[in-house]
DNA sequence: ATAGGGTTAG
């Protein structure tokens, strides 16, 4: 093995074409097969300038690999097959040793054009980068993306993408898009190696990355999977993006990505979750259309959806589904009842709850959730001698309570003032094994703090953090409440401060809170400024937070900011629902206006909206016992059931 | 790769 040593840059040659050649290096050549230095010395420059060297060695017409050049400070050299080797073998020490201070991107190179197997370079590449702490140019890596896509290596893309999306700050998908048309211009490549980007990205929570290379995908022509797409739009959907998920979905079809039954569910449930159920309906008739059958889970996601957003009649439209589902032949499963069960619970019909839990009964296992919904649902109906019942028939099931059941029953004492009970259930959680959860926790102090026993939430408080259950935003809205109910306003924006401290975000719940002290303290505008700031930080005010605002103005007598208020909650797609019209109804009678306020009567008993206990002693206080007889026709009766 | 349960605000 001859050897040809060169003195320092050599013909013009750059020391510093590569960042680690140092200037007083010396460039050692070594070709195995041939002593003929002009070769190397024109290989080297090849390198140097990073064209690709391929084919044989001049003379001897030996393949490449032969070849082995190195830019290292002493007189030895590396050689190719040797390193080859040392990297298949993965002995790393001595491959250092042997590279002493070589130039790895000049060995990667040499791996490159020497033709070596995928997997070994992309071994060397990896660990190179590890072991000298750098990150390899964005060329090198899509060019043993390629390398890696045309070895059709896909499980080892996709864990090299893993690892690249990870760590990867410094290239944006606009340069990681172009080098990888630069560098080959395979197309099925490509399109490999973009799907499995955007599955990347989406995998390491890089949601937003993984939709912008959807979107480029696009632009270059290049054909994703369905499977890539669907967990862009699943993660597109937990992150609540439904506008990104109705974009991507007509996108599918105009790139003609074919969608599957997964896409159509994930697309319904996005659509359910913010309420969009028309549209959820119309993809469910696409997915027939194009001749897939909604199953099971479509079939429960639409039923959800209407459970939790069907507004007025939504039970019955539930219903419609199942008895749709039934029709088609879709069996209703374990998580069917549980979503119905839940749902006639939350719409404060307990007892169609219990008759659909006997129903279920008959050809199903109820399981934890199934009971954990009914115990909710009458615990926060007060029957907490029923919910006890069901804890105990869970028991002799032999079904194990979980933390939600916990935090459903102490809730349920919690609310009957029952606090020691709720105590002892709160100690017994860890002998099941279970530990408490934010939610435990919140449920109490909250609790603790409303009935005025403060010394307990403070312990329990201390307890949550000695646990290291970290307090949430919930937690702080908890203490904030607290404060503004005792009118310690001081303290209640010190617990502000120091949850924004911790880093925790205001949620919709504490603009409530701060707006409802702000109204109290006769403060509306300022209360309405609060409100603006929730849109700019991107937080959807809820009818909560309008009524709040509402009942503001109104106590002011200011009718004409009430009313404008209400129109821009109509705006934003609030309807008006019955504390609404309860607090301007009472904001008219309040100001004499008794007139308006008959007529704002009619309009919610015509909107279909049940009128409630406030209603009725609304009515009564406001209107009958002041001698105004509202106009309401035979509602009258219903109101006065009460 | 798609579906269900628990806390805090009017």
């Amino acid at each position: 093995m001859a050897v040809f040593p060169y003195t320092e840059k050599p013909l013009g040659l750059q020391a510093n074409s590569y960042p680690k050649l140092n200037s007083n290096l010396t460039s050692n050549f070594n070709c195995t097969a041939t002593e003929n230095a002009e070769t190397s010395l024109v290989l080297l420059l090849m390198l140097q300038a990073r064209v690709h060297v391929q084919g044989h060695c001049r003379t001897c017409i030996r393949p490449c690999s032969s070849i082995s050049i190195s830019t290292s400070p002493s007189s030895q050299p590396f050689s190719l097959p040797i390193i080859s080797e040392l990297i298949a073998k993965q002995h790393w020490s001595e491959l250092k040793t042997h590279l002493k201070d070589s130039n790895f991107i000049a060995v990667l190179h040499q791996l490159f054009d020497a033709g070596a197997d995928p997997v070994l370079i992309l071994r060397y590449f990896s660990w190179s980068q590890k072991n000298f702490n750098v990150t390899h140019p964005l060329e090198l890596t899509c060019r043993l993306l390629h390398y890696l896509a045309n070895a059709k290596k896909y499980s080892k893309i996709r864990a090299f993408l893993d690892g690249f999306v990870r760590n990867n700050e410094k290239h944006s998908n606009s340069s990681i898009f172009h080098m990888l048309s630069m560098c080959g211009n395979q197309f099925c490549a490509n399109s490999v190696i973009i799907d499995m980007l955007v599955l990347a990205n989406v995998k390491n929570m890089k949601t937003r990355l993984g939709f912008e290379a959807f979107q480029r995908a696009g632009d270059y022509g290049f054909k994703l999977s369905v499977l890539s797409c669907n967990s862009l739009l699943s993660a597109l959907v937990k992150e609540n993006e439904i506008g990104y998920v109705e974009y991507v979905y007509k996108e599918m079809v105009r790139r003609r990505i074919e969608a599957d039954l997964f896409t159509f569910s994930i697309v319904i449930n996005g659509l359910c979750k913010v309420g969009k159920l028309n549209k959820a309906r119309d993809v469910t008739n696409d997915m027939k259309a194009w001749g897939i059958s909604p199953n099971v889970v479509t079939y429960n996601t639409l039923i959800d959806g209407y459970c939790k957003k069907g507004g007025l009649g939504k039970m019955h439209k539930a219903d419609a589904i199942l008895k749709e589902m039934v029709a088609n032949n879709v069996r209703p499963n374990e998580i069917t009842f549980n979503i119905l069960i839940d749902g006639f619970c939350k719409d404060e019909n307990v007892a169609s709850a219990v008759k659909v839990f006997e129903e279920m009964k008959q050809g199903l296992k109820p399981n934890v959730v199934t009971y954990n919904s009914l115990i909710n649902g009458l615990c926060c109906n007060g029957k907490l001698d029923e919910a006890c019942g069901l804890w105990d028939e869970m028991l002799g099931l032999g079904l194990k309570p979980n933390i939600v059941t916990y935090n459903a029953l102490i809730n349920g004492f919690c609310k009957k003032k029952m606090m020691k009970e709720a105590k002892e259930l709160f100690d017994d959680i860890m002998n099941g094994g279970l530990a408490p959860s934010a939610i435990t926790y919140n449920t109490l102090i909250d609790a603790y703090c409303k009935h005025g026993m403060m010394e307990e939430a403070y312990a329990l408080h201390n307890s949550m953090l000695e646990r290291r259950v970290s307090p949430n935003t919930s937690t702080f809205n908890c203490w904030i409440a607290c404060f503004c109910r005792q009118g310690n306003m001081e303290l209640a924006r010190k617990f502000l401060r120091e949850m924004e401290v911790r880093g925790l975000k205001a949620d919709p719940i504490t603009y409530n809170l701060l707006i409802d002290a702000l109204c109290k303290e006769g403060e509306s505008r300022k209360a309405e400024r609060l409100l603006n700031e929730m849109f700019k930080k991107g937080l959807s005010p809820s009818h909560v937070t309008y009524n709040t605002l509402m009942d503001g103005y109104c106590r002011e007598g200011n009718l004409k900011a009430a009313l404008n208020v209400r129109l821009q909650m109509e705006k934003e797609g609030n309807r008006a629902n019955i504390v609404t019209f309860n607090v301007l109804i009472k904001g008219h009678c309040m100001k004499g206006k008794l007139k308006v306020a008959n007529e704002l009567l009619n309009e919610m008993l015509e909107k279909g909206l049940v009128p409630n206990r406030t209603t009725y002693e609304i009515v009564k206080e406001e209107m009958m016992e002041k001698g105004f007889l509202p106009d309401i026709e035979g509602h009258l009766y219903n109101i006065s059931s009460f």
